[in-house]
DNA sequence: CCCCTATAATTAGCCGGCTAAATGAATGGG
DNA sequence: CCCATTCATTTAGCCGGCTAATTATAGGGG
């Protein structure tokens, strides 16, 4: 099994979160919680579990990740008006200002890692993670 | 950044580290356990040292792995004769008797996660990973 | 021979991730 | 109207993974 694609994958996998959590470190950020930035850049004020839904983590996970991210100072909690048990999530000024740098970082890290596949294997790729990704899902 | 490759890549790695740890745990294992068990299993008494290169892991995080594969009476360490400063790790009868099943759930997966896939698209994907794996080694 | 450096491993402490179990609030049926 | 169920979130506790700092041994040079 040493090299199995599995195998690979795993590695490349590492590889890639290595080289980003250190370029998110020196924004203050650990890697996995871009994440969370992600879905908040693009929709804020959203109820913790629509996080939870689009960043496919559990919900304990994401509890002790957004409650960094509240002591850091990126993100505030406020009930729902309507409904007391949830919780709604909400961007900071620094939470705002931290989208482009963190998108760039996301973005340099894509390039590198693809740097010299054509257009063809990049597509390629892209189609078979689609097909893999939904094999594991579908079960047995 | 929503479906970039590297988005992709994260979510085909974690699906595959998530059915891996289901099939592992009815084994008793954790996911990344396996990963020392393989390298044993090829070569047994090693120093401590050379898991940690061949696992790709750090140093500490290797010692608390151990300690719980001890703990779990999968291996045994014991004190390098020559260099009191090695600890060398030797299988126990449990933990050789686990390779056949181990090595039974890593093919599984492998062979469902590219269930659909033609082998010249196997071939491809493994040259693309690994060109992957060496720019993200290779540093800027 | 002693000190200084290099190496092997551990400890402490953090983070992302998980499961199981608990809390608290909404809601639907009798 | 109340009770059981359901849903959102949290707590406790585990694991893999990391960095920084510590301990202990080996080895080389003055």
């Amino acid at each position: 099994m040493e090299e199995s694609i599995s195998h690979l994958l795993v590695q490349v996998c590492k590889a890639h979160r290595g080289c980003l959590g250190e370029a998110l470190s020196q924004l203050g950020l650990h890697v996995g919680q871009e994440m969370i930035l992600f879905h908040l850049w693009e929709q804020d004020g959203v109820a913790q579990s629509q996080l939870i839904g689009g960043c496919q983590v559990e919900a304990p996970t994401m509890t002790k990740m957004l409650s960094r991210l509240e002591k850091a100072g990126l993100i505030q909690r406020r009930r729902d008006a309507q409904d007391a048990r949830v919780w709604r999530v909400d961007l900071t000024q620094r939470g705002r200002a931290l989208k482009e740098p963190v998108y760039r970082c996301w973005q340099k890290i894509e390039e590198r890692m693809l740097r010299d596949l054509t257009l063809e294997e990049k597509l390629l790729l892209r189609r078979l993670l689609l097909q893999m990704r939904s094999n594991l899902f579908e079960g047995e």
